[in-house]
This record gives C-alpha cells, sequence and structure tokens, in this order.
DNA sequence: CAAATACTTTACGTTTACGTAAACTTTATC
DNA sequence: GATAAAGTTTACGTAAACGTAAAGTATTTG
C-alpha cells in the first residue's frame, strides 16, 4: 500500500499544478472520468496519469479534443478487436510522423538561436570595445548621435 | 536577382497553406508589417521569413503575442543598447529551456507511444493465433458466451 | 455548535485565432 | 468596355479553454 490510488480533486489541483476550474472542465469534456462520494468527485491514478498525459500534451500543443480522441481510440482499442487495434497503428503512426515534425521544428528554432546569440554576444563585446577605446569620454562636444572626430 | 523580394498575399497564402485571412490578422496584430501600393499590401522576404517563423511557433504550441514578443525584442535588440542585448540573452535562455522541456515531452511520448503500439501487435499476435488454432469453427454449438438457437 | 474549509452546480464573461459574409475597389483579360 | 479575378475594409460569429462570481451543501475544527 505504497501508492495512494484515489485523490482529491485539490490533491490534483496543487500536485499539477492547474485550477480545479480545469480539471472540472476536463471532467465535463470527458477526458476525466472520476467517480463520486455523494456528489464530490474521487479521482482514480488512472485519472491522474491522464490528468498528467493532456497537461503533456498541452505543452506539445496538442488540443483537449485531440487528447480525448486518443483516450477513447486507447480505450476501445483494449476492447481488443482488429479493427480498433489496426486503428490504434495507423493513428500512432500518424502522431509519430507530428512527433517528427516538432522535433524539427526545435531543432530549426535552437539553430536560429544559436545564431542569434552569437550575434548578441558579438554586438555586446563591440560596445565593451568602444568602452575601453574611449573610456573617459568627459570633455568633447557635438559627438553625439552623429560623427566624432 | 535570384531571389524574390516581394510577395502578394496570396502567393504567401499558397506557399505556406493559409488564408489569407490569417495573414490578415497576423498584420493586424503587427506581426507582419507590409508595404502598400495603394491599398493592397506588399510582403517584403523579412515577412516572409517572418511568416515561416509564426507558423513553426504555432506547430510548436507558441501564441501569436509570444511571437511577437520576440519579434519586437529582435527589432529593439538590434538597435543596439546593452540593456536590450542583455535582455535578448536572458529572453533566449528562457526560450531553450522552454525547449528543452518540449523536447523531453516528446521523449517521453514517444516512449509511451513504444509501448503502447508493441500492446497493439501483441494483441494483433494473440488473434492471429486465434484464428489458426480454431480456423473453421462452422457447426459448434453454445460455445459464443451466450447461445444462439 | 458555530465558523471556517472544501466541495459542488449553474451560468455568464473573456481571450485567442481565426471563419464567414457583405459590400466595395483595383487590376487583368477577353 | 464588360467581366472576372484578386484585393480591400468592416463587422459579426465561433470554438477552445478556461476565469470568475454566486449560491448552495458537506465536512472538519476550534
Amino acid at each position: 500500500m505504497v501508492k495512494k490510488e484515489t485523490y482529491s480533486i485539490s490533491e490534483l489541483a496543487k500536485e499539477f499544478d492547474v485550477t480545479t476550474r480545469s480539471i472540472r472542465f476536463y471532467e465535463d469534456q470527458e477526458l476525466l472520468k472520476p467517480t463520486r462520494r455523494g456528489q464530490t468527485r474521487i479521482f482514480s491514478s488512472k485519472d491522474r496519469v491522464r490528468l498528467k498525459l493532456i497537461l503533456r500534451g498541452k505543452r506539445m500543443g496538442f488540443s483537449l479534443s485531440e487528447t480525448k480522441e486518443l483516450f477513447d481510440l486507447w480505450d476501445e482499442t483494449m476492447s481488443g478487436n482488429e479493427k480498433q487495434l489496426l486503428l490504434m497503428l495507423d493513428t500512432l503512426g500518424r502522431k509519430r510522423a507530428q512527433l517528427e515534425q516538432q522535433k524539427n521544428d526545435i531543432a530549426m528554432a535552437e539553430m536560429e538561436m544559436d545564431t542569434a546569440e552569437a550575434r548578441c554576444r558579438e554586438a555586446l563585446a563591440d560596445l565593451e570595445q568602444r568602452k575601453k577605446e574611449q573610456p573617459v569620454r568627459a570633455n568633447d562636444e557635438e559627438s553625439t548621435t552623429a560623427e566624432q572626430r
């Protein structure tokens, strides 16, 4: 009995740093299916896993309905009929392609950030140089924007 | 003169597979700044690059305002003052962290897709096995969980 | 047992990122 | 020079993903 297997809404909210409103919304959209004790929601560890997946999906730019589709598909898949299994494999393939695209995008972005950073550092180095070359610059006139000397 | 340096709105729309509505919206939000000939928009190659960045950003889950912030920051950065340069470097650092998180998320997702796919294939293999073990199943009775007849 | 705490439902409000339609102007084509 | 094609503005509509009260119930705690 090491792993807790039920959670209150606020426990999950705190753990994953989301509002209870969001969690209720996810239930409303049928991404989570907590049971009830009276009218109070009780979340299973499966719900907890799904919440984690929802949030990761969001960070990867997935919409809630995309994530829901995957959940539903997975549930149906587990029911075991061949058609569903094949459909799942197909869907997984497409998702993989999507992830490949994202990895590509990220790689491009990183490269551009590299060159951007390099440019910044150059510019900074230039500024430092100028500081050293003209350290005081106390008593000269008419030199600000246009030309010096 | 190999590279074209101006584009019409529909050229860009076609090239990047977005609607002209979207492009006009991006201008409205000041992510693009086409010049005009009369009232007709003329996009520069800088605009084209920015459109590409906007769309890549979207695929990576960036909002338009996030992207706009980066654009603005970059423009200011290029004006060359030290404070802006440092701010840019800082921002780049934070964005890198964000990308790291995304790469992590993607890696996790890929692993889970691996196990999901494996399970699917197992289940499929099982089904195939059963087909072979009970190939015909033509004239037997009371075996389909419930019963017919 | 009263008051604070944690839940709940209902419902209207908000932001983002466009879609869609209407009505109009400018440019290209036959 | 009519008409189609491509462009424009204005403006209302919409889906997604919650935020934000309001008003009520249930439970815990001093």
